[in-house]
DNA sequence: CTGTTAGCGCATTCAG
DNA sequence: CTGAATGCGCTAACAG
């Protein structure tokens, strides 16, 4: 920058002044100041200046398995809306284990991000997350919830999914079963919740040997298929927790050699962009993943110049997508 | 840091030396300090480190739409494998779009990320490039290649393609058309061009109508199916130029009633987690995108401690996975 | 084994 | 409208 200055016959500061606009300079000076920056090739040193401005304009994304649909269309949307507010997007993969976030929650607080926007593991509420409140880091929880008072942002579990029993029903299916997510996950209890209180509004019973655990994962999700069908009376539908282990599912299904939804009907919660493409089209519960990244990022960037703004919590609606896993008709 | 030196009773050098165990240190003092960090909280500000060091321990990942299956799982090898070596990502979005793809360069420049892997855009060239190689960031180029003397790595394209071409040949096949992707990307070009091999060493003419460009994306590509179809004398197969592109041929063939692999046989570039899941399951070639990912960061890394390292391209084999889009019979 | 000191490149008072 | 000087938090000589 002094040689900026240098060639342009200026000082350091009047070049500072000319690349923040942060005080009038004659039009004249700026245009040389603007000719030395381009012959110089220069350009401003960021670190230096979040050093003694205190702030980066970056923002820490701790999330888990960018090669999760959901996930990857959340990153996505957070960039894009961070980029359009100035910030850089730091990226961690946590794992989704409380040890590997909190290495990640610290190496991103040590590079003094302005904020964290963060879908915790199930473990964060010991480890994680009391760090970020501790060093006084604006944060938000993104996908799960956690009662720490922090903002976050997700969609209603409960409804949706009791929304996915009683269509179910409506095709007359009396034995639901449920592959649920991983333990310790708001959205996996959230979803078994509705699964219950589906089948309660629906009449029918509930049986524990019906609801095993798939672990958020596909391959887990397809063991768990195993099992349900090796049950005496095995599920004539089955409810999934996630995208992944809809994977899982369709796969178990298809090595048992039985037809969806002709033996088994399926539904799911997150749909795929090639949803309509397998065989039969899943039904699926679709989130409005777009719109979590950027009330995420609105959020953060909120509590960041307001950091006593009182904590919010988001729940956005999701949508019933009907295909034909479910054994609805195919349309036309 | 003065805060955690008082406490100690050290000075601040000693802390640093604790912190960066840059020299020998009574044990019992290390000790002390441990204790004043822990009871303080306290932080080490990677952003004043950067400064005086002149290295963030960051590295920029240019790359566009994170929502494609094939760059996030790059993206995923990539963070992975500079978090082993204590790297932190910086991600931006290029759009694939060269002005764009610009200002995500200047940013994560202007952030002084230790070096850069960038999936270059077609316009990268005249624009992104110049203004790295001139600002002296050592960078890495993935999937796409650019005569611009800088490592990359990618996958060898022509043989693959044309591999492909002879496949579909040997199931009998004397028509077969090529939805290629964006003009301006090597792969693209080069896939196009082994699509001619392969035409070629099977003894087959070359017809440009059976040529049409679906600019490696899902509509386009439907689009392109639709006219591929409307030929007087329509293809019997189709190879697909990437993975998106394969979304869109789906849907066209399946919105115009066709049966596949009876009407018309597909055999795609790309791999997708699901593609055993589609109805027929896909026929592709699998580019070992993990290691692209591992093999870009060792490049990366490599360069940033030795500058003057003569450039490398590395060509890594791709895999052809057949299934039954091709006409292959179902395995069993 | 430990403390003192001089910058790293910039934003920002305070004087002109 | 412009320049000189201070310090952001830390590392790395340089002394002791």
């Amino acid at each position: 920058m002094s040689d900026v200055a240098r060639l342009a016959g200026v000082s350091v500061s009047t070049v500072s002044h000319v690349l923040n606009e942060t005080r009038p300079v004659n039009p004249e000076t700026v245009a040389r100041v603007h000719d030395a920056i381009r012959t110089l090739g220069y350009s401003r040193n960021t670190i230096a200046r979040a050093l003694v401005r205190s702030s980066t304009n970056s923002l820490g994304l701790c999330i888990s398995i960018i090669t999760n649909p959901y996930f990857n269309e959340l990153v996505h949307a957070i960039e894009g809306e961070a980029g359009r507010y100035g910030h850089t997007l730091l990226l961690g993969d946590t794992l989704d284990d409380a040890e590997h976030e909190l290495r990640i929650v610290r190496a991103l607080h040590e590079r003094r991000v302005d904020g964290m926007i963060i879908a915790p593991s199930a473990g964060a509420a010991v480890h994680g997350l009391p760090h970020l409140t501790a060093a006084g880091v604006p944060t938000v929880l993104i996908d799960r919830f956690v009662p720490a008072g922090l903002d976050q942002v997700g969609v209603e579990n409960t409804e949706a999914t009791a929304a996915l029993v009683g269509h179910l029903a409506e095709h007359g299916h009396r034995r639901i079963g449920m592959i649920s997510g991983a333990v310790g996950l708001s959205t996996s209890a959230e979803r078994v919740s509705g699964y219950r209180v589906g089948l309660l509004r629906a009449g029918l019973d509930q049986d524990p040997a019906l609801e095993v655990c798939g672990t958020s994962q596909v391959e887990p999700a397809r063991a768990a298929v195993e099992r349900l069908l090796a049950l005496p009376d095995p599920p004539t539908a089955i409810i999934i927790g996630n995208n992944l282990m809809t994977l899982g599912a369709l796969r178990g299904l298809r090595d048992a050699g039985r037809h969806v939804p002709g033996d088994v009907a399926l539904a799911a919660f997150d749909d795929f962009p090639w949803a309509d493409l397998v065989s039969p089209p899943l039904t699926t519960i679709a989130q409005p993943v777009y719109q979590i990244g950027v009330e995420a990022v609105r959020l953060l960037l909120e509590r960041i110049t307001q950091p006593d703004r009182r904590p919010v919590t988001i729940r956005l609606e999701p949508q019933l997508v009907l295909r034909q896993s479910c054994g609805c008709p195919p349309p036309g």
